[in-house]
DNA sequence: CCCTGGGCCTAACGATCGTTAGGTACGGGG
DNA sequence: CCCCGTACCTAACGATCGTTAGGCCCAGGG
């Protein structure tokens, strides 16, 4: 996925030589794609265009996907399943709930940094998925939402944080972090690991848990 | 702006009856445009299913605009301009800093509740615009932004906030503020007038001047 | 050695894109 | 009454869209 992250022109792939693993190929091209569904949005790109980038024909995609929306599908997915596999398990692993939210703020940070291309598509293209693809999506999403929420009230229940609404206030918290990749570039003025650790302090800090 | 913001259909225009005025009908077409770049991206709709929605033909467009582009521009830039003249000078108004910071965050959450389709194509079509075009908005988007940290940097000088990096504070609460029209449905759990005070309530809790 | 299949190619399809040319109907001012 | 500007129309342009059909080339396995 972050494999050809820089914006790489065609790599001019020599006719015999394989593309290491059937399905490194294939993650290759949705990063590509991504890439450009960023730059231009999923309407504003065309399959020449990605083929182009990827240094391919137009046609010879349609041998990796079964159509556009598949790409769009995919460089979506990525970010969506690591939400749930990655970063919900930090909500029940060692430490108060401060810690626990504040490992969680972190990874979510971090992950963005590392997928910037792919966050920036599954926030924004979203609406170009057929509507039970977009199902599949949100409800991923919704059980990032919820399981947070639900942590926010055992916190709230627990002492730890002071929140008169868990509900808004998730939905407040996570348009805030994911706001990050709306402006974060790897040169800008904070590198992503101090974005990740002020990020978590400025959670806590909301949910009246701050330590300054 | 706010004219034909439910979706109508095609408003059956006879042909003898003039549109009121000369800039009412362009504000409308606007309005319409606004509305479907939302729902489906600036190079997700056509000039023809926009004149559609209005009820007249494709070609009838060029009469009131130049191109498509011109179209988004006049979209974006209203949210754009408002945030300007509207909102800023509430920092410079009457109260103490909580008090004109919290003004400004429900001004800002009421402006986005009444202009829900030009946020959203203000918010994720701007790399749509020509490379100029694309400057002069993020000029007053920056001027917006900057005058923010400003205004924060006093509260903290004053001994209201408490904020280690005003400048990322001011992204964090922005992200947190326009991410309300990712969600906001007016049929909602929270009415908009609601939902902007709590997000002054939340603003203010970040920044260490929570009342609660 | 032949065969299979993956990865890519060229060429083309019908549809839709943004845009332009040129014309019509009508209300208001001289 | 005539004329002008506004608002809209029909028809068409070249370009580009997503997608398909069919074929070539090469690596690896029998």
């Amino acid at each position: 996925m972050a494999a050809a992250e820089p914006g790489s022109a065609a790599p001019a792939r020599r006719p015999g030589v394989p593309a290491r693993r059937s399905g490194d190929r294939r993650a290759e091209l949705v990063a590509v794609a991504s890439r450009l569904f960023r730059e231009h949005g999923y309407h504003g790109v065309g399959m020449r265009a990605i083929a182009e980038a990827a240094g391919i024909q137009a046609a010879s995609l349609y041998h990796h996907f079964m159509n556009k929306e598949e790409l769009l599908l995919e460089a979506i997915f990525v970010v969506d399943r690591d939400l749930i596999v990655e970063q919900l398990p930090l909500l029940d692993g060692p430490g108060d709930h401060r810690e626990r939210l504040a490992a969680l703020v972190r990874g979510h940070v971090l992950h963005i940094g590392d997928h910037r291309n792919a966050w920036w598509v599954a926030s924004r293209e979203l609406r170009a998925l057929s509507p039970d693809r977009l199902d599949a999506v949100q409800v991923y999403r919704r059980r990032y939402q919820h399981r947070i929420a639900e942590f926010l009230v055992d916190g709230v229940r627990a002492g730890e944080f002071r929140c008169e609404d868990p509900r808004l206030a998730t939905l407040a918290i996570l348009d805030m972090i994911n706001g990050v990749n709306e402006w974060y570039v790897p040169s800008g003025r904070l590198g992503i690991t101090e974005l990740a650790e002020r990020y978590a302090r400025m959670v806590l800090c909301q949910l009246g848990a701050g330590k300054l």
